[in-house]
DNA sequence: CCAAAAGTGTTTCCACTACACCCATGT
DNA sequence: ACATGGGTGTAGTGGAAACACTTTTGG
């Protein structure tokens, strides 16, 4: 069978925009870049795409390979494909977003590789056109967030209602009446509350929930709408 | 500046996966595949990335060369990258879906190529992975057009209720109640009357209204709920 | 006993739904 | 006159928002 032989080739890499939280804010996690050009600089998680491996494939690699995690929730966002976006050479690049539990896997990500997390309101520069990346991947978990029970891929096994409060408004960067807000993620049937309580963050101490799996599974494409007037928001 | 010699490159194209609406019924731009493999067979509009041209570039160029359109809707939908989607030899495709207005049109594509409107629930089998592509497409589409105001780039600049509803109903195959939606559409703000009716499809005569295209630019993030229940629907 | 955070109910309001009749015109 | 599609109004309902007090317990 033919080859197109005519026609150009190009570098193809995948980059990962990985978003964690800490029970407090939200986060970001880069590398410094062990490679020329701008070896040393902050940037993505990135690598580039192997002769027999798919896009998916290489992105759960890089993650793997910098960071130790797999399994992680994981959606393409956007093909960056720019001319000039890589100064070496043209070089494609397909991105993937992630959402993580930081403290499931803090050990892990700190001990054994040279990743850290940064507040996403406040990371260094970042090369080439990585901060574009990340701005659209932020307006993609908004956008997402505010119909989907995605968020749940943030947080630990257990958690309670104040944290995944606070989640949701580090991301929407709004505040939320607690009171409709415990309403309406108990509507949906998707949390099972525990017997124990958290009882670090305050001196009564909060019920902790979990996520009900399989109806997450099931659901997961119901819309919802927690936020208030997202309308406004997004 | 060195080049990152040790990796591997690949072909890169850009499909486009292009809707219609004729007042009728929702279509789909296909044409037959000028060169080897799967030449004569039915396809997407295609070409490979030239070494200067950004992706949404070639997109552009790729639809302007096989149809003679420009300066239509179009959005970036997904990078596909499975090592095997095409036989002859791997290549990426990234997607663009493009939305237009049929008769707006009609002429220029007709005469001058050899691409061909197809309903879209009966068309053609497709080249590679194709289908898949559509299935995305039309996902997006129903996804995107229940929260904005995006269909309007089907339609002709002026267009009439029953016209506008008609297309929400193909798009979504559903049945919608006029007087709740005429209510809804009408209260975004989005639509100008006209003075003028269209005669064609009725006695009557139905009220041609245009787009205000100021507050559709600045409300396009706007969310909508013209679909009812989309929640079940999507 | 005081501070700090968790937890809980009610009322109001608005948006969505369901639904039926009249209007204009060409034949 | 009648058939065809266009256009409009209302009552009822359910979900979202706004809102304040009580509970628990560690210090």
């Amino acid at each position: 069978m033919k080859r197109y032989s005519q026609q150009t080739r190009l570098l193809v890499a995948v980059d990962c925009i990985i978003f964690g939280f800490d029970g407090q804010e939200l986060k970001l996690l880069l590398i410094q870049r062990g490679f020329e050009p701008e070896r040393g600089k902050w940037s993505l998680m990135g690598g580039f795409v192997k002769p027999t491996e798919s896009f998916e494939g290489a992105a759960a690699r890089v993650l793997k390979e910098l960071t130790g995690l797999s399994g992680v929730y994981m959606e393409q966002l956007h093909a960056f494909g720019d001319p000039n976006r890589d100064p070496a050479e043209r070089t494609a690049s397909i991105t993937y977003f992630s959402l993580i539990d930081i403290r499931k896997y803090q050990q892990q990500i700190n001990d054994d590789f040279h990743a850290e997390w940064f507040p996403i309101r406040k990371h260094p520069r970042l090369i080439f056109d990585h901060e574009e990346m990340i701005d659209m991947a932020k307006d993609r978990l908004q956008y997402k967030a505010a119909l989907h029970p995605i968020l749940f891929e943030l947080l630990p096994d257990k958690f309670t209602l104040p944290q995944l409060q606070t989640l949701y408004e580090g991301i929407y960067d709004a505040e939320i009446d607690k009171r409709n807000f415990s309403r309406k993620v108990l509507s949906t049937g998707l949390l099972v509350k525990q017997k124990e309580k958290e009882k670090e963050s305050s001196k009564r101490g909060a019920f902790y929930y979990k996520l009900d799996k399989r109806k997450y599974n099931s659901k997961f494409h119901n819309f919802l709408n927690i936020i208030p007037n997202a309308h406004n928001l997004i």
